[in-house]
DNA sequence: CTGTTAGCGCGTTCAA
DNA sequence: TTGAACGCGCTAACAG
């Protein structure tokens, strides 16, 4: 049916074998049989059996990337830098080196992340990367670790990126324990004392991390009049902006005085902004909020939204370097990318 | 050293032949033994090798998604509706019918658009579903047709989602040049006269038949005080945000009695209303301004924005169905999708 | 219902 | 520098 390796050779009047070594490179072969049988690939455009070449090969050029939402821009930009590096080159195809990325959406299910790492398994890929915060369940996360540590046993590199380390695997962390802190120590500074938060989902690492920060803030914090009803002032929800707005009016029907709202992410900030809005309430004069990631529609918001920015470009890309083994592993196979806080219009001291 | 089939077998004490059967489930086996099988499965951790199945069956459970820009929430939203509709059931890992959808970023870039096609090609993929404009270029389409060709012929079904049709390929196009000129339309019932716009990059197909259509409402309208000079109102650019800024600013100095911009899409509008804002002009009283495609963000910013409603999410679940043969071609291969307005608070009557 | 027998297309020995 | 031969792990006939 298609043009197999063998043609190509019949053609090019050379074995198969020589074939396969012309095209993987990595062999020596005469100049002049080398363009002859380049000649005949091109002439049947002949396209490698991927399929074949990874069960001789015992290995694939399929790296995956799980995603929790990929219709999120968080998780779109990390996606996307990991796999720019990939980089197939510019080079005519059927060439070498090319990997390919490809992204899987678990929209946040623990079955369906497994379900991937299995069918990436299964495709014997050369690499996993695993974006965004975990589950926490603790039958998933030994599953998971379980899973990650039969991948890399068969030889599939695993890289983390944004969720706490795991034996096998490296890891990129995000530092949203700290990166929270400061937000919110941002605003103690400007004087506010009843802060509202805006939470995630509970059973996730980055909502619980991004949450002890601001707690840790809060808690350090030994001035007076500080209103430290954590429980009541904190409302969880989705990673979405319909969860921001629905919060949003649970936060003031609890206490209509705060004077300003943290929100787990910068979606999540939107849908607090609008909330705000409809009640009446201007920002930053009568709440201030800030949000998280920094992504690109943050500084357009208006006002413009004060938020911790992660470099999430810079840490899908080196997700990607390190999954193809091109960047040496950092020390203790885990680095951490920090969080730089950005102050915008969205933040202000807090009237009277 | 990975389990295989073999081990299976020898620990089920059947053949290999049967374990095969037992996991693809499309074959009578005994009660008994397909039980014995499946705890031999469980027991031994054994997951399929995908490479060796595919070469053996000539057809790999892969499903390519090409997408423009992944950071994009356009293509992320389609992408995960693609995605969903491949649903790895809650079932076991071993099973059968799941397919791997893999989304692959061209950055809109033909050199790596046919660089996945041919990766894509060599996988055996089952499927590849085309998302987003395509490029214009003579050669680049004509590539991208042939392959498709290819591609088709060698049992991979080709679905395009949100670009003209070509042969061998099922396509959903979306209804760009009839939603941009109902658009203008609205702007022109309202009472606008000059209208600057913001295109797309100017070799897509979208970006044109976007243009196309608000030309062609401008031209049909034969209004007294209309002002008809298009090439001088419009301006080309990127599809992001910045953009947006930069054409709008460009767009005032050309003519700064502009009572109304239309946006080649919602990213660029936001950043249309950025550079109004920052011009000291309000939105709509002193500008209306209008976007495409309605992304979840529109509805959010304020003023909420006019824009063209596509619905992404279910034309990309659809394209899904197409490309798994789940549902039945559309006649002639070739189905519209239809944009809707959704008028909201950014377009007003010009004053005066 | 189950086992046996051939390949699928390629990489990789080992000789020449 | 090249060719011949084998096997990667699995599926799909064909028998039984």
């Amino acid at each position: 049916m298609a043009v197999t390796l063998a043609d190509v050779a019949a053609r090019a009047r050379v074995s198969a074998a020589t074939v396969s070594r012309v095209l993987s490179g990595n062999y020596p072969v005469a100049e002049s049989t080398r363009t002859r049988v380049l000649r005949a690939v091109d002439e049947l455009e002949y396209v490698v059996n991927g399929p074949a070449s990874a069960l001789a090969a015992a290995t694939s050029d399929l790296v995956g990337v799980l995603v929790n939402d990929i219709a999120d821009p968080f998780f779109g930009i990390m996606a996307g830098a990991v796999q720019a590096e990939m980089g197939a080159p510019a080079g005519e195809p059927g060439r070498g080196a090319e990997k390919l990325a490809v992204i899987c959406n678990t929209g946040g299910s623990p079955e369906r992340e497994l379900n991937y790492l299995t069918l990436l398994q299964r495709q014997r890929a050369a690499a996993v990367v695993l974006t965004g915060g975990a589950v926490e369940h603790p039958d998933h996360a030994a599953a998971v670790a379980t899973k990650a540590s039969r991948l890399a046993a068969s030889g599939t590199r695993v890289v983390l990126c944004g969720r706490p380390p795991i034996a096998d695997a490296t890891t990129l962390t995000f530092d949203n324990r700290g990166g929270a802190r400061r937000l919110t120590e941002h605003l103690l500074t400007l004087g506010h004392r009843r802060i509202g938060y805006v939470a995630g989902p509970a059973e996730r690492t980055t909502t619980r991390h991004r949450l002890e920060g601001h707690r840790a803030a809060l808690s350090a914090a030994k001035v007076n009049s500080l209103d430290t009803d954590m429980e009541r002032l904190t409302v969880h929800g989705l990673y979405d902006r319909a969860s921001g707005y629905d919060a949003t009016l649970e936060l003031l029907r609890r206490d209509r005085g705060l004077t300003a709202i943290v929100a787990a992410n910068d979606t999540i900030a939107l849908g607090v902004c609008a909330a705000l809005r409809d009640q009446g309430l201007r920002i930053p004069e009568d709440v201030s909020v800030a949000g998280f990631d920094d992504l690109p529609f943050s500084a357009d918001a208006v006002p413009a939204l004060t938020t911790m920015r992660l470099p999430l470009h810079e840490a899908g890309a080196r997700a990607g370097r390190l999954a193809l083994g091109r960047e040496p592993q950092p020390p203790g196979g885990v680095a951490m990318v920090r969080a730089e806080l950005m102050a915008r219009a969205s933040t202000a001291p807090p009237r009277g």
